[in-house]
DNA sequence: AATTCCAGAGAACAGTTGTTAACTGGATGA
DNA sequence: TCATCCAGTTAACAACTGTTCTCTGGAATT
């Protein structure tokens, strides 16, 4: 199904993913609403003009990085949840996967924590929608366990909001504490274990 | 204690919090820093030079909006705590607690979230530091508690922070739905009294 | 081979920004 | 009463912003 493409769709691609790498470098220190088109443009090395071709404004360039960040990793969310294992060994595999996500990519990790509440609307509706859809597929991961007996169909949405909510409060954990010592990084790794540990426990219990 | 102002000093005062308040409509559609120091004497009706007299920059402003938004809060979070009653009623107060703060605070609580992973490393820091204070009165609260008996002091900060995190989830759950149905927004009171049950029930049964 | 297309360049636009310096005039303190 | 102080003003600065229009050269199409 996939189409080569021409020399010049493919040149295209290239410049627009420039644009987007160099934006997400320049917003390790700023939001995106402080960034300039001209400010992008220049790191790049194309005239300020070249980014309309890509995108209408720096809001839509926030919207693709939204989906850039996050539109790959449904799949990996999903097979978190469903691994198997103890409970513990579980918690420890995601908050594992969690740290080793953040110290590969930090850059757009950063850029969804800062522009989750951050000052531009369009930006804050795609990271809503990518994360209302986070949950939606642990729901449906959690309701294939056998745990999720005769729980109703609100509870099991609220857990999985829980659970997402839990996964980025403790990626920005991670995020403050990339630069910091091994211990301290630690440290964080293991508040986290027991955070998640604890809900775990409320959710063995929910029905009592 | 407290000393009568100058017509002086007064007229000072009066001017900086004229500032900080237009400071903080301004930053309602935008993030700090995207805020000019212009833009702000020119909401306010003083001239841009003026600005210098009571802050070195935006970002000592965005300092001071911290403070003025979490600094008044330590003794409401202490009571909340603190408060009597079954579990559910203390989840039910709570709750009730922290809409009516966001439906009647919305700038500064808006301000808060926003700038908690904003592009300004000094404001960050002050949140932060805020944010640890309450971690650290939730804990010697929940300390007094009977149910703490036998929790590490480990424990009881995991929980604190786990307490805190949620309270600011929950703000910012009401801060979206501001503009919502009344239906909409009961709706988003009943899922965070069902997250606050969940961590109570996960708090109950921690040492089993 | 001739024509169309279009990503990117170039120049110019009116507005905006933070920061400096020198000032004014009313409150303050001797 | 008189000298000092200092919050706020005025003017000017170079540097920057988003956006428009026109142009170009190589890829794509016929």
């Amino acid at each position: 199904m996939s189409h080569t493409l021409g020399i010049r769709q493919a040149q295209k691609q290239k410049t627009r993913q420039a644009l987007m790498d160099a934006a997400l470098v320049l917003l390790e220190e700023q939001s995106l609403s402080s960034l300039g088109l001209r400010e992008v443009t220049r790191a790049v090395g194309v005239a300020p003009t070249a980014f309309y071709r890509h995108f209408r404004s720096t809001a839509d360039l926030g919207v693709a990085l939204v989906e850039e960040a996050l539109g790959s990793l449904h799949p990996m969310i999903r097979t978190t949840v469903t691994a198997d294992g103890t409970s513990e060994e579980r918690i420890a595999r995601a908050v594992e996967l969690i740290a080793g996500h953040v110290t590969a990519y930090p850059a757009p990790v950063r850029f969804i924590a800062r522009e989750r509440h951050g000052g531009v609307q369009p930006v804050r509706e795609a990271i809503r929608d990518q994360l209302a859809r986070f949950a939606e597929e642990v729901k449906t991961e959690l309701a294939k366990d056998a745990e999720a007996e005769g729980w109703s169909d609100d509870d099991l949405l609220m857990l999985s909001h829980l659970y997402v909510d839990q996964m980025l409060v403790t990626a920005s954990l991670f995020l403050e504490a990339l630069e910091s010592s091994p211990q301290e990084r630690e440290r964080v790794a293991l508040l986290a274990a027991r955070q998640m540990r604890l809900i775990s426990i409320g959710r063995r219990h929910w029905l009592d």
